[in-house]
DNA sequence: AACTCGGGGCA
DNA sequence: TGCCCAGAGTT
């Protein structure tokens, strides 16, 4: 893709979005790290289903502590993996109330050193919470890249360093949100929405197949 | 690089 | 039924 056709792809994305909010909660950074913690392999929607009661007993780290392991296990075990992120989320809290006085540190390194969080949950963080022009390459950013010729790579990484290289600065901020909801529910994994996808004349997979992917 | 964790949604 | 979902940690 020409960088005035990236251009362009940007331009509609934020034509079509031109105020994105994260889908996960965000009433505090520290609801929004839990939230990104619960999303991993798990869908927003189930997600936002289980946190909604949460979030209105629990929405700090002391909080969580206090409400314990076991009854954070009732709210969150729709969501699945939960052993694993209920475990890590009261881990996650304590320290965040021993070493960061109960707040969420605005740096990487630091993020990424805490129980549940990686890279990817680390770079969305700092984009939703501290307004980071961060882009964390997760599985529909990368399917979205690749497909549509945006930032090809072969490995997350690849994608990642591509995305950085292409993106222009003035989409730099909202890039993550929008691609994200553009593989949500148009650029899709099994049925993608070419007949009413606003970039398919700037696809690479349409101008290689000449059609609409579709069915 | 290859597991494992995991319930829910959807075709 | 089988595949996928705003991945991370361990071996």
């Amino acid at each position: 893709m020409t960088p005035d056709s990236v251009e362009e792809f940007y331009r509609r994305l934020a034509k079509d979005n031109p105020n994105p909010r994260s889908e996960l909660v965000f009433k505090n950074p520290y609801t929004l790290l839990v939230s990104v913690v619960l999303s991993a392999q798990a869908t927003d929607v189930s997600v936002n289903k289980a946190t909604e009661p949460l979030f209105k007993i629990v929405d700090t780290p002391q909080q969580m502590v206090d409400l314990g392991e076991d009854r954070l296990k009732d709210y969150i075990r729709s969501i699945g993996l939960y052993n694993n992120k209920a475990k890590n989320i009261i881990a996650l809290s304590h320290i965040l109330v021993e070493k960061y006085q109960g707040q969420v540190p605005a740096d990487q390194k630091a993020l990424e050193a805490l129980p549940g969080v990686g890279r990817k949950t680390a770079l969305v963080v700092l984009n939703v919470a501290f307004n980071r022009p961060t882009i964390a390459v997760d599985t529909h950013i990368f399917r979205v890249a690749n497909r549509t010729g945006l930032a090809p790579g072969k490995d997350v990484r690849a994608v990642e360093k591509a995305l950085e290289d292409v993106t222009p600065e003035k989409y730099r901020l909202h890039a993550h949100h929008w691609l994200i909801l553009f593989g949500r529910y148009i650029c899709k994994a099994r049925k993608p929405e070419c007949l009413r996808c606003f970039e398919s004349d700037l696809c690479a997979a349409v101008k290689e197949t000449g059609i609409p992917l579709q069915s």
